[in-house]
RNA sequence: GGGCGGGUAGCUCAGUCGGUUAGAGCGCCUCCCUUACAAGGAGGAGGUCAUGGGUUCGAGUCCCGUUCCGCCCA
């Protein structure tokens, strides 16, 4: 026996990091079908999913914790139901991110990127990588991710380096890249452009400058114009007003004056203009704002920028030239008002724009940037979900993906980085041709002049993201990987990413590899704090996964992760909730010290075919219906309510229950004690199949001990197929249709559990001490049969005194100075000698009785109703059942009170 | 302005075949260290499922309206 005890509580720490350099180590992570090995079979289909890469050099959060738990589950699932099943996974050099960590750095030793040049930065950027980039694998290994690292990729290596400019290069030959000027969001903090959604707005209290636009032609007559940023009238070049707009008719097509500078503009009419808004007048700055310059545009105005890369006012403002934006905004409010040009200021509810990064105002503004032409890309990826060969769980996301596809508009991909994908086109100084090439070219393809220099920019790191799903596996090259593991299976990520990355990668993989780059989209959401608030460090309510790993074990961290959330929701994360958990995987643990110890005592050999119990009949039929439960879920990637039925099978049947039992069973030897620990064994080993892809390390360990005691006692308590090398690699539970008899042990056993039930709750009612044995008398009526077979469970169960139980059809004499107790239509007495008081006790059975009375009314009306014909015969049949036992209840409980 | 999600026990949430007495964890109350587990066991209190209507034999679940909260897009 002592040759397998266990400590009494699972020792998580002891545990994780030796299975998980067991597992890796084995290489239970790699394919089981590998391409690039001489026993490949393409015929089998394989699983596959690519990580949603992190940043190469941050630090875990629970965004992460919470893809890895979700992704390794998906994977471990389907590694274990044998399909060939790869996890690729990698990390992203996240440009600017990643360049401003090392800008830092830098400024520690008061240096900045443009002092120590781009080679020497881009070489401290590496080394950073170097120092840092492995950190972020280290923790999602932690959290048990049964990837294959043999497969880690990174967006900058050569491989995915080639690709993004294979990439580059077809779309710029398809014509589906263009350089230009167009209105863009630069951000000032950053010094480059960003794209639209890396804007993120932001309400703001503000103000409303009202002034006068003075007319040219009319000395003191004016238009009165609003506006939220006065330093922009700098580069105003019209006046709008609206075509109907009686107010300003008479203005239309002469000049006005630009505040301080004198510059005349044009009065012009549009539709745009709101007439409700402000004045109903529009002051036009095509350089720096984007419906302006689309106004511009159709009016042929001319754009000027009046701001420069630090957003400090440039040469063209005049007077401001130099001053930052908002100095400049409040110097020219006061010299306007010292011209008298000011009307007045009032509070306005502002809508800003801000960098999703650095956080500072981003300023519209037009630039010469790259661009995709989107829309032919979004096109195809619109018709690949439309037309079903993408999937988006949970479905409502569709119509979000859609909405946005829809309305997409050219995306800018240059930024004015260091730390990236250089764009490989490359000026000539002679001819000033572009040359767009695969390799480095030595000359102009146009004049041939050597004299060329490449664009100084690098690409948005989406860019290279979007091709992730097929860069990984070796794209352009055909490799085998690419032939067999693309396209790939399930993407599985967070919501917020859905078009930054998702929809991106599908355009991709539609545009470059002709095929849809997944089948499946799922969405997990965003977890924030107990009470919904988002986690931010200057709240304080940030939960550091790797604290509550160490605290309470990777396990509980990703049983609550995955048992707590629903596709596509926020979850609440509570530290409480993690402590539940943890909880689980002490019980888990604990019921198979008992399933091992229970082997321990067993009979190695049975005598005879096994002859099951009730209590064996039922937990199997359980067993048996949670597999089935749990493979419809899986199949509906309901991961959390299956997660949630495992446990409460585990812990409200298995355990409260069967182990129970199993108790008395093996208390009787022979067979039954041998078939009992069979039955555990089954069933435990089954859970830990179940739960392995939730909590992999207390399932492998615990099956570990669990398979060794059975190898070591009888061969007699092995699965099926034989017991495999590691639960990781073992069989998933298959499913199995019911076989007939399920039904009548389940409700046997509910009886048994009815009693039992009703018998605690009296004894505890009664303040009968937990551990006091008192007598009873049950008269069983027509479930004499079923009772007497399980009559020394429910005298263990609820503690009655074996020496004077009484089991009969019918009692021939009622006991006196008796609790009685009817469930359903079975009599029990229990004479408590001196603890029954004889009002107390009618009271109690009154209420009792008024209590089945309100069902049996309840059950008759709804027998007389149309439901009787209408609902379908087996749901009135259990209707008409419980009305019938709740009679003989009835019946019994008046006889009792008329006799007490 | 458009779209989406949510409102279920004191708190956090499940409840995806519509089936007739709505569940869990935590918290609370009573009792128990019974040799798998006190990170546990037994029992208990606690809900007009936001609200108004509709469909249906039957609605927390499906449909329409209202309201509050949150998110996304413009």
């Amino acid at each position: 026996m002592s040759e397998f005890s266990l400590p009494k509580t699972y020792d998580f720490k002891s545990t994780e990091q030796r299975l998980y350099e067991w597992w890796e180590k084995s290489g239970f992570f790699r394919p089981s079908n590998d391409p690039n090995k001489p026993d490949f079979d393409p015929s089998k289909k394989p699983f596959v999913i690519s990580i949603p890469p992190p940043n190469v050099t941050g630090e875990l959060h629970l965004g992460h914790a919470m893809f890895v738990a979700m992704e390794d589950l998906m994977i471990r699932y389907h590694r274990m139901k044998g399909i060939p099943t790869l996890w690729v996974p990698g990390s992203d050099h996240a440009g600017i991110a990643t360049q401003l960590q090392v800008e830092r750095a830098l400024a520690k030793e008061g240096l900045t990127r443009e002092q120590i040049g781009r080679e020497e930065f881009l070489k401290r950027a590496w080394q950073w990588k170097e120092k840092y980039g492995g950190i972020i694998f280290q923790q999602i290994r932690r959290l048990g991710a049964s990837c294959d690292w043999e497969r880690t990729r990174f967006t900058l290596d050569e491989g995915l380096s080639k690709a993004v400019r294979e990439a580059f290069v077809r779309l710029y030959e398809k014509g589906l890249i263009y350089r230009g000027p167009r209105m863009i969001n630069w951000s000032p903090g950053l010094r480059t452009a960003v794209s639209d959604l890396e804007v993120e707005y932001s309400q703001e209290p503000g103000t409303l400058y009202y002034f006068k636009y003075m007319l040219a032609d009319e000395p003191g007559e004016y238009i009165p114009v609003a506006t939220v940023r006065p330093e922009t009238i700098l580069g105003d070049t019209a006046v709008a007003i609206h075509p109907e707009d009686e107010r300003y008719q008479k203005y239309l097509g002469r000049k006005v004056i630009v505040p301080i500078l004198g510059r005349q503009i044009p009065v012009i009419a549009d539709e745009y203009v709101d007439r409700e808004f402000g004045t109903g007048a529009l002051k036009i700055t095509p350089g720096h704002d984007p419906n302006d310059y689309r106004i511009g545009q159709v009016h042929g105005l001319e754009v000027i920028s009046v701001l420069d890369e630090y957003a400090r006012i440039n040469q063209n403002g005049g007077p401001y030239a130099g001053l930052d934006r908002f100095e400049c905004r409040k110097k020219i409010w006061e010299d306007m008002r010292a011209a008298g040009l000011a009307i007045r200021e009032e509070p306005y509810m502002l809508n800003v724009p801000r960098s999703q990064r650095g956080g500072e105002i981003v300023e519209p503004m037009v630039s010469t940037q790259w661009f995709v032409r989107i829309k032919p890309l979004a096109e195809a990826a619109l018709a690949a979900v439309r037309d079903g060969r993408i999937r988006i769980i949970p479905d409502r996301f569709t119509k979000v993906y859609y909405n946005w596809l829809e309305n997409i508009q050219d995306w800018c991909i240059s930024r004015q980085l260091w730390w990236g994908h250089r764009i490989p086109v490359w000026y000539c100084n002679d001819c000033g041709e572009m040359t767009v090439m695969r390799t480095d070219p030595t000359h102009c393809q146009n004049c041939g002049s050597q004299a060329i220099h490449q664009d100084e920019d690098v690409l948005d790191t989406w860019f290279s993201s979007g091709l992730w799903p097929f860069s990984t596996l070796g794209w352009p090259e055909e490799t085998p990987d690419l032939r067999y593991f693309y396209p790939t299976s399930v993407l599985e990520t967070g919501y917020d990413i859905l078009f930054f990355w998702v929809a991106r990668m599908i355009m991709a993989g539609l545009e470059f590899t002709g095929q849809v780059p997944f089948h499946t989209v799922y969405l997990h959401g965003l977890i924030r704090d107990e009470h919904g608030q988002k986690m931010s460090k200057t709240k304080g309510n940030v939960i550091d996964p790797l604290e509550v790993m160490n605290e309470l074990g990777t396990d509980a961290l990703r049983f609550t992760l995955l048992v707590g959330s629903t596709p596509g929701n926020d979850m609440n994360l509570s530290v409480k909730k993690v402590e539940a958990n943890r909880n689980f995987a002490n019980k888990i643990w604990n019921a198979g010290r008992f399933v091992i110890g229970a082997i321990e005592q067993a009979p190695q050999e049975p005598q005879s075919e096994p002859q099951w119990t009730l209590a064996d009949s039922w937990i199997w039929a359980r067993l048996q219906s949670l597999v089935r439960d749990v493979e419809r879920l899986f199949g509906n990637y309901q991961y959390g309510e299956a997660g949630r039925q495992i446990y409460e099978f585990f812990w409200s049947e298995f355990a409260d229950w069967y182990v129970e039992i199993a108790k008395l069973q093996l208390a009787e030897g022979g067979d039954r004690a041998h078939y009992t620990a069979y039955t555990l064994v089954r069933v435990l080993d089954t859970c830990l199949r179940l739960l392995h892809p939730y909590t992999p390390y207390v399932t492998e360990e615990l099956w570990g001990h669990l398979k060794r005691a059975a190898q070591s006692r009888s061969n007699r308590f092995a699965p099926k197929h034989g017991w495999e090398e590691a639960l990781i690699l073992a069989r998933w539970p298959e499913a199995n249709p019911p076989e007939g008899w399920e039904e009548q042990k389940m409700t046997e056993f509910a009886l048994v559990q009815d009693i039992v039930r009703a018998v605690r709750n009296l004894r505890a009612e009664k303040k009968v001490s937990p551990g006091k044995k008192i007598p009873a008398l049950i008269a069983a009526g027509n479930k004499l049969d079923v009772l007497k077979a399980q009559q020394k469970t429910i005298q263990a169960l609820a503690h009655l005194d074996a020496n004077t139980f009484q089991l009969e059809e019918v009692l021939s004499e009622k006991p006196q100075e008796a609790a009685t107790l009817v469930v359903a239509g079975v009599e029990i007495y229990l004479p408590l000698a001196g603890m029954v008081d004889t009002t107390a006790e009618r009271v109690r059975l009154e209420k009792e009785l008024e209590e089945i009375r309100g069902q049996i009314a309840r059950l008759e009306q709804l027998l007389n109703s149309p439901f009787a014909q209408k609902a379908p015969p087996a749901v009135v049949e259990k209707e008409r059942e419980k009305l019938v036992t709740y009679r003989q209840s009835a019946e019994r409980l008046d006889n009792q009170i008329k006799n007490l």
